[in-house]
DNA sequence: AACACCGAAACATCCGAGGTCTGTTGCAGG
DNA sequence: CCTGCAACAGACCTCGGATGTTTCGGTGTT
C-alpha cells in the first residue's frame, strides 16, 4: 500500500481513537510528517484528501485542523460524489429520495416547532406570483430543506440535501418543459406545509410521497423518451 | 482558491463533461500538470483526493484511470465518511436505515429473481447452530446486503451497505450484551426470507422494520438515551 | 485604549532526482 | 506458429529542499 494512504489510514485513525479531537490542531507538517515517517510531499497529499471529504480543513498560514466531524459537514461532501451522476443513474438517487422524503416530512410534522412551521409557511409567501424557473427551484429546495431539518436527523437531513442536486437539475428541465409543473409544485407545497401545521404527519407523508412521484414520474417519461431513437421529443440536454 | 483545488475542479469538469469517459486514462503526470497549469506535486494532491473518493483509479507502472463511476463505487467512500461517527450519533444513522431497509426489502419481494431469492435462503442455512457472534454478523451483513441488492436499486444498496458499518459494531455489541438476541436475529432473518419468497412485499416490510427497530430500540438503551421521547414514533407503514 | 506595523510560523507551490512497478517488445525454444 | 522468458521503456512513487503567501500575535506609536 502506498505511503499516502497509509497516512491516511494513520491519521483517520488518530481522529478515531480520540487522539485528536474535532477542532485540534494537527502537529506542523514537518513535524507530523516525520512522525509518520514519510516526506512531507507525500503528507500533503493525504492531507488535501482528508480535506476533500470535509474531515480537516487547513487554513493557510495558520495549520492544520480537524472539523467538528458533523454529519452534516461530512456527508456535504456526498453532494461531490452525486455530482458525477448524470442523467443515467439520476432515477436511482430519485427512487431513494422517495423513500426519504417522506418520512421526514412526517418527522417533521411531529417534531418541527411552531416557530420553524411558520418560518416554512413564510417560505411559500415569499415566492412571486410568475417565477421565473431558478427562483422557484431555488424556494423548492429551501422549503424542502427546512422540513427535512425539520425531521431532527442531522443525517437525514444531510442525506436529502445531497439527493436534492440531480432533482434540482431535473425540476430546472421540467420547468421548461412542463407547463401545469410550476402550479401544481406550489399546490403540493401549500398541501404539505398545511399538513405539518396541523401536526399530521401521515398526510404530510402522503402529499411528500405524492409530491417526489410527480417529479419521478415526469423524469422517468422524459428520460425514457429520450434513450429511445423513436421518440420525436427532444432529449435531455447536456450538462453546460 | 488553491491551485489543488481548481485542479480537483478541473479534473471533475473533464469528466463530468464527457472529455474524460469511465475507464479513460488520463495524461501522464507530467502532461496534464503541465496543461493544468501546475506543477506535479500540486497534480498528485489532486490525484489523490479523488482517488479517495473512488473516483479517479491509480495504477502504478501503468497509469491513472477513470473508474466506472458506478453509484456503488462512489458511495463506497461514504463508507470512511461513517467510519468517523461513533456513538453519538449512530442512532441517527440507524434511524435512516430504519427508513431505507423497509423499502429496500419491499422492493426486493417485488424485484427478486427466483435464483436470487434460492441463495438468500442458503445463506439462512449456511449459519452454523450455535454460531460465533462474529459469524452472526457476518452472515447478517451477507443476508441484508443481498435484500438491498435485489432492490435492483445500485445507490440504495450502496447507502444501506454503507449505514450498515456503524449498524454492525453495533450488532456486535448487542451479541455480548443481549443472549436472546441471536435466536431473535435468526427468526426475523427467516420471516424476511418468508416474506420474500411469497413475494408479499408488505410483509416483507413490517418485517423489516421490526428486525431495524429492535437494533434501534436495543442500541437506544444500550446508550442510556431513553430521554428521547419521540422513540416510538412514526409508524412505517404507507399504503402501496 | 485603539490602531498600524513587523516578524515569526505555517501552509502553498514548485522543482528535480532517484526508486519501483507494470506492460510491452523481442528473442529463443518447442 | 505458438509459447515463455528477459530486457526495456513508460508511468507512477517518494523524497527533500527552496521560495512565495497568508495568518497570527506582539510591539510600538498615537
Amino acid at each position: 500500500m502506498p505511503v499516502t494512504d497509509v497516512a491516511i489510514d494513520k491519521i483517520k485513525d488518530m481522529i478515531i481513537s480520540g487522539e485528536l479531537a474535532p477542532g485540534d490542531r494537527l502537529p506542523k507538517e514537518a513535524e507530523l510528517a516525520q512522525r509518520l515517517g514519510l516526506s512531507r510531499s507525500s503528507l500533503r497529499e493525504a492531507v488535501k484528501a482528508l480535506c476533500l471529504i470535509r474531515v480537516l480543513d487547513v487554513r493557510q498560514g495558520d495549520g492544520t485542523y480537524v472539523t467538528s466531524l458533523e454529519p452534516n459537514l461530512l456527508l456535504d461532501a456526498m453532494t461531490f460524489v452525486v455530482d458525477f451522476h448524470r442523467d443515467d443513474t439520476v432515477l436511482d438517487f430519485l427512487a431513494v429520495r422517495r423513500i426519504l422524503e417522506p418520512a421526514a416530512t412526517a418527522l417533521a410534522a411531529l417534531h418541527m416547532s411552531d416557530d420553524d412551521i411558520t418560518e416554512l409557511g413564510q417560505l411559500l409567501g415569499e415566492l412571486e406570483d410568475s417565477p421565473t424557473v431558478e427562483a422557484l427551484v431555488a424556494n423548492d429546495l429551501q422549503f424542502h430543506r427546512k422540513i427535512a431539518d425539520g425531521s431532527g436527523n442531522p443525517v437525514l437531513c444531510s442525506l436529502l440535501d445531497s439527493l436534492s442536486g440531480p432533482t434540482a437539475r431535473a425540476r430546472i428541465w421540467r420547468g421548461l418543459t412542463q407547463e401545469g409543473a410550476v402550479a401544481k409544485t406550489r399546490e403540493q407545497h401549500s398541501a404539505i406545509y398545511e399538513a405539518i401545521a396541523a401536526r399530521e404527519p401521515e398526510l404530510a407523508r402522503s402529499w411528500a410521497t405524492v409530491h417526489v412521484a410527480g417529479v419521478e414520474q415526469w423524469l422517468r417519461n422524459a428520460l425514457g423518451t429520450a434513450d429511445d431513437p423513436t421518440a420525436d421529443a427532444e432529449p435531455a440536454a447536456e450538462a453546460s
